[in-house]
DNA sequence: TCGCTGCATGTTACCGATAACGGGAACGAT
DNA sequence: ATCGTTCCCGTTATCGGTAACATGCAGCGA
């Protein structure tokens, strides 16, 4: 409980014998300082305990170092991951982050968060909200008319959209042709919720594999679930009645096969033998669930990293008045193999 | 991409004719300003699209309105819940945060974010960090140095720490008894990192009620995990390997709980008419292991929500300068029932 | 000796808001 | 008519920094 009152520059200056503004230099290393000067206001400072008020810096200087970040609940291990990678590389980059959590899709309370962002100076806003769907249809506009830099998190790029995203369509691929080459032949998918852009991506590439095998009618061997376990275990049942022939699913996400795989259990279907599984995501868990889940791993950290490093570039190009073409970065992901897409021989 | 320039209030003032002060009373809803003149400021700021700048009206008030989170990485359920929850109560109060991710236990980068903290000028710090371990001794008094209140999450209250905690004894506690009701004798636990308080609180939990049993040689039945499935399984080897006699294990995190059901199946044991077992946390997916976990659930979102509302409490008090004394408030878990713990009859 | 140059430092203005104070107009009371 | 209130609104100072400019002084060459 030392003194209430916040120790200033102008106490470090006075305790210094300088003015405030070779305090200030000193700060800010700046060069024309005589290094005794230095010294002692440097002795001073850390004598006191003196840490210099970031806003009133910020208000000086017109920057504020600080970026917005929206995101969709933290509910998924993909978000948590990517907000991982965003605070690392933010840290680094000298950048604090402001994070607002939305938790429906409500163009008001959107409005809200964008008018706070702003009133706090932010200096660009990273949309980490899954799936633009059509309940905020007109928000990249409303985006767009802010004078702030917007990043984008796996967002389709259209226009001069800066976007960072995860190559989920090759995540399709991978796993499907991975299922493939282990003999499975009628691969059917459960898939996210379809105002998901990954869930779109996922099945995209799913349905470039199973194309290219000749199969044609491919609504047939396809189920939307939400995400959940339980929407998994409801998929596996639907999509037997639909399509009893499958002998193996894409599943979107790792959750959604735990319920899978729960639910073949159940019916006595044995994973791999009767039916190959791959997942999506590489959760912790995955490589633990029984039989242990072959799936697609996404590096969601290094997504969220290379968002704040886009954003970054911008804002420098942005004060030097240099061009800055927008542009989408890709990052890869890779499959993991375990047990549950490969029949015993 | 609008006017670089943004919209202060001398901008609303001109343009509505009036003073800033005027205009900053509109703002704060003072009740000196006529109707007239209010509405017409109003018409002014949504025409312009105008938003205060939240940094010089925290330079000019004295107060910021943020507080500072300090957590240790998001890797766990609990850790991402209890954010939820700050997140949520934050803004409900009309507070925003700033998120820092401590990734390893080193005194100079505590140094650093407090220091970092106290630039940003927080109103207090909410020290989510589990285990204030060896590590960090020092910590709390240097933390008691700092002229701020903070917020303890999951630590043992002593002299004038504000904590809020999840009581973990007492889920200690149900899981041990739930597994004696149904008939199970030699129980046996799993830890966390004997540097965790919560793993501390949910063995002396066990502990508690067994000793009420009778049972006096508990270290025996003990090893301890790191919280990951990984050590799971190691831990259900080893513990068999110390005491042939368990029937029924009380495994402190869900992750770890999943490790030893997979293990179980890999050794030929059944759970849970060989083995009953008892989980923490009640992450989404424990619903869906197999076979179900019972397991107990911490309403880590609630803990959250309270260590705001505990800080909210106390800058209030501190400002009107009231008495405010520092207390513990306990967050209370519940036993969720499932498969792994009840013999099919 | 007189400028001139360059370094080290201080002064002044300003960033965008709010607090504290001041002052005019309208109105009722004396 | 004068004075005191109340209501409304403007002026000035200030929060804690930084940018831009000003100044003092030493060293130097002419």
């Amino acid at each position: 409980m030392a003194r209430n009152h916040r120790i200033t520059i102008k106490d470090v200056a006075k305790a210094a014998g300088v003015s405030t503004q070779t305090v200030s230099r000193v700060l800010n290393n700046r060069p024309d300082v005589s290094p005794e000067t230095r010294e002692r206001v440097q002795e001073v400072i850390a004598e006191m305990g003196y840490a210099p008020n970031v806003l009133a810096r910020s208000l000086s200087r017109g920057r504020s170092n600080t970026l917005g970040v929206v995101g969709f609940g933290l509910g998924y291990y993909g978000s948590t991951s990517v907000l991982t990678g965003i605070e690392k590389k933010a840290n680094q980059l000298g950048f604090s982050f402001i994070l607002s959590l939305l938790d429906r899709f409500e163009m008001e309370r959107v409005d809200e968060i964008i008018m706070d962002l702003l009133s706090r100076q932010v200096e660009g806003i990273i949309w980490a909200v899954p799936g633009i769907s059509e309940a905020l249809q007109g928000l990249p506009q409303k985006l767009g008319d802010i004078p702030l830099p917007v990043v984008f998190l796996n967002k389709e790029q259209t226009g001069n959209d800066i976007v960072a995203a995860m190559d989920n369509r090759l995540g399709g691929r991978l796993a499907t042709e991975h299922l493939l080459e282990h003999n499975y032949k009628n691969i059917g998918i459960i898939t996210g919720p379809q105002e998901w852009w990954e869930a779109q991506q996922r099945e995209s590439g799913w349905r470039e594999v199973m194309h290219a095998t000749g199969v044609d009618d491919l609504d047939n061997l396809k189920v939307e679930g939400d995400w959940s376990a339980a929407s998994g275990e409801v998929g596996l049942h639907a999509l037997i009645a639909k399509a009893p022939q499958i002998d193996a699913i894409f599943v979107c996400n790792d959750q959604m096969s735990l319920g899978v795989l729960q639910a073949a259990r159940r019916i006595g279907l044995n994973v791999p033998q009767d039916l190959g599984i791959v997942g999506f995501d590489d959760i912790p868990e995955s490589a633990y669930f029984y039989p242990s889940l072959t799936t697609v791993r996404q590096n969601a950290e290094k997504l969220g990293a290379v968002s704040v490093e886009q954003m970054a570039k911008f804002i420098q190009a942005q004060q030097q008045n240099e061009e800055f073409k927008p542009d989408i970065s890709w990052v890869k992901p890779r499959l993991i193999v375990r047990k549950s897409s490969i029949r015993e021989s």
